[in-house]
RNA sequence: CGGGGUGUAGCGCAGCCCGGUUAGCGCAUCUGCUUUGGGAGCAGAGGGUCGCAGGUUCGAAUCCUGCCACCCCGACCA
């Protein structure tokens, strides 16, 4: 009977079934729900205010890092599409096509196709941009003048997937995706390390979620990269989630698209490549990465909503005194640049209104009623620990300004202390089966190195080689599955 | 694409096996009164092409045939 009542008021607990945990969640506290269209989200006015606080954050890095913005078509002629053999391999079986242009009435009143309205090459809905951009780059680029070109587009890419789930993995999804040129491998090599460290620093300081950056594995490395970065971040139910990805892509698509220019000796050479981007997978990341059984919890910095206050009063007369208090309060906090709410509805009593923001993950929490009115004081409540306290209303505003950068390494240092506990070494290929099922999480581990040994390791277990860390130790070792020798672990984990 | 399942009010479901009043229930919505320091109570009201198209029958949400859509589990993926 009691379970009942939860399950219509509040959610399915992490520990009960986590993926439904996660669904109800990213729906009841408003983020977003599916659509008519399979696989195709709407995101809400909620969810879509935390991804606009991610973009704004990232936009930013990326304009101080000397990138411009700019905007590429949806459509891709098919031709452009078959020029880099490796990335067409990677997407050609997870792409939307356009063939006609036209629809009219049939006899019997329904809307069809017009067969007449043939289009004379296909269209590909984009799944990612390269082969539009590189075709458009050879037009720009003659001089080693013209170079480096830092351009990133935020934009829609479709790519049809057989299973989907909302935020992390749908058949249309936003993003950015940043596509580089420049004249020597080393640029282009750095490039793509600066932005894995922009994405890393992006998750950390943020999104407050601990990553680990590392290399992919040739076998795992993006349809047409000679190298892919990673940041890989570790899910509450011990599952890694792929956050971030920075491609170095040597000359193989100036190749491909003729991209060339005159270097300083008057030499003719193609230009050297990178790509990089972020989703809004990272909306996934960040739900799973802190939120608990009674909804989300948002690290300050994301928060749409920094600090809601919620009245408590029996007659119009009394809201009227809490508004001239609060009043106060918020111009304190406008000054400190603290986003907040005053949720004066007269619809809800205080009781629905503690569980809808916690629910949303809002924070801090204040609430005000005649008694505190007649000692000066005011309910804090955080969102994170669910402490309650009272404080004087006087100096509140400093508190909460130090409180929110507290919370915020708060939840970065829980995650963090999460992932350190989730982190196994092991040594034996028993070990490691025993760790995945029991345990579960990274587990770093000795490979010799081969995509054979890979994938058997895949086949068996599920688990698959996340990323090579940049800072995984010297360390003599030998393969857990082969016994030949490995100079440092490598991350392992079953992932989304 | 293989295996399983579901389509009935805005949402979640019952009814179907065994055909027969006016198709129910919970949540939500609307109105009124009382309430308001942890998801309010009572009273009343509105809301349906029973996924679509055929068929059987005096009669179909229920039986039969075909189609469509969606969900879950696998192989592929940010």
């Amino acid at each position: 009977m009691s379970n009942k009542k939860k399950s219509d008021k509040g959610i399915t607990s992490r520990a009960e079934d986590y993926s439904q945990w996660y669904n109800e969640l990213v729906v009841k506290a408003d983020l977003a729900e599916n659509s008519g269209v399979r696989g195709s989200m709407v995101i809400k006015p909620y969810g879509y205010a935390i991804w606009e606080k991610m973009k704004e954050q990232l936009d930013k890095m990326f304009k101080e890092t000397g990138h411009q913005n700019a905007y590429f078509p949806l459509f891709i002629p098919k031709s452009y599409f078959s020029k880099e053999a490796s990335h067409v391999e990677g997407f050609a079986k997870e792409c939307a096509v356009v063939t006609h242009y036209r629809l009219k009435t049939a006899e019997d009143g329904t809307i069809v196709v017009d067969e007449t309205a043939k289009l004379e090459e296909e269209l590909i809905v984009r799944p990612t941009s390269e082969t539009i951009i590189w075709s458009t780059y050879k037009k720009w680029i003659q001089s080693y003048r013209d170079l480096p070109l830092l351009i990133n587009q935020w934009a829609n890419v479709v790519r049809w997937e057989m299973r989907t789930r909302l935020f992390l993995r749908t058949a249309e999804f936003l993003w950015q995706e940043g596509h580089t040129a420049h004249a020597t491998s080393a640029e282009a090599i750095a490039e793509t390390t600066q932005m894995i460290n922009i994405y890393a620093e992006f998750a950390e300081k943020y999104m407050a979620m601990p990553v680990i950056k590392g290399s992919k594995t040739e076998k795992e490395r993006f349809a047409g990269a000679l190298e892919t970065f990673t940041i890989e971040a570790l899910m509450q139910d011990g599952k890694a989630l792929q956050s971030g990805t920075s491609h170095f892509l040597g000359q193989n698509f100036a190749k491909a698209f003729d991209v060339t220019f005159t270097d300083k000796t008057g030499k003719q050479e193609y230009v050297w490549a990178s790509s990089w981007g972020v989703s809004t997978r990272l909306m996934g990341a960040l739900i799973m990465a802190h939120s608990d059984d009674k909804g989300l919890v948002l690290p300050p910095k994301l928060a749409p909503i920094q600090v809601v206050i919620v009245p408590i009063y029996k007659s119009e007369e009394d809201l009227e005194k809490i508004r001239e208090l609060v009043n106060g309060i918020t111009d304190q906090l406008k000054e400190k640049g603290i986003s907040f709410k005053f949720d004066d509805r007269d619809t809800h009593r205080p009781g629905h209104k503690f569980a809808e923001y916690e629910l949303k993950g809002v924070p801090v929490r204040l609430a005000l009623g005649m008694r505190d009115i007649a000692n000066g004081n005011i309910e804090l409540a955080r969102r994170d620990t669910f402490e309650k306290k009272i404080f004087p209303q006087e100096g509140i505003a400093d508190y909460i300004d130090n409180l929110l950068k507290e919370m915020q390494e708060a939840i970065f240092n829980k995650a963090l202390k999460f992932r350190e506990e989730k982190t196994h070494k092991v040594d034996t290929y028993e070990e490691f089966k025993k760790v995945l099922n029991e345990e579960t999480g990274f587990i770093l581990a000795h490979w010799d190195g081969t995509s054979e040994t890979e994938e058997k390791i895949k086949n068996e277990t599920k688990a698959t080689i996340r990323c090579i860390p940049f800072d995984a130790p010297e360390e003599e070792g030998r393969c857990m599955v082969t016994g030949k020798p490995s100079n440092k672990r490598v991350l392992f984990a079953k992932s989304y």
